[in-house]
DNA sequence: TTTGCGGCTGTAA
DNA sequence: CTTACAGCCGCAA
């Protein structure tokens, strides 16, 4: 890419995020690499953090690499992901989880 | 155009 | 287990 860039990676990270299903995980490193930035999971990140209130994409499935959960507990979005994710059978185990057992492949 | 900053990630100690 | 640190890279200032 060179230029034009404005939009892609959030537009393509939208999309991917959309088709995760319930019960089932991404890493920020993979998402980005899915998306087609390798090494961007920061930028993943950054970009999550700016979707807007109530918004329908599952958020909240991606968690850091070796199944952290980065979200603080005691914070809003924090707390948020752990109560989706359990609601969805995702068991955490202070504050990890598994990714042997949850992650996603497309 | 340049800088600084993250919901990050490996490696090393 | 922990902290430290250097890469990483799109984005907003």
């Amino acid at each position: 890419m060179h230029q034009q860039n404005n939009q892609s990676l959030r537009t393509i990270l939208y999309i991917v995020l959309s088709k995760i299903p319930s019960g089932r995980l991404v890493t920020y490193g993979q998402l980005a690499k899915m998306a087609g930035y390798p090494g961007a999971a920061r930028a993943v990140g950054a970009l999550l953090k700016q979707l807007p209130g109530g918004t329908q994409l599952p958020w909240h499935r991606v968690v850091a690499a070796g199944g952290r959960l980065s979200l603080p507990v005691n914070t809003p979005s924090g707390d948020e992901q752990r109560r989706r994710l359990t609601a969805e059978g995702v068991l955490i185990s202070q504050d990890r989880v598994k990714l042997t057992h949850y992650q996603w492949q497309s």
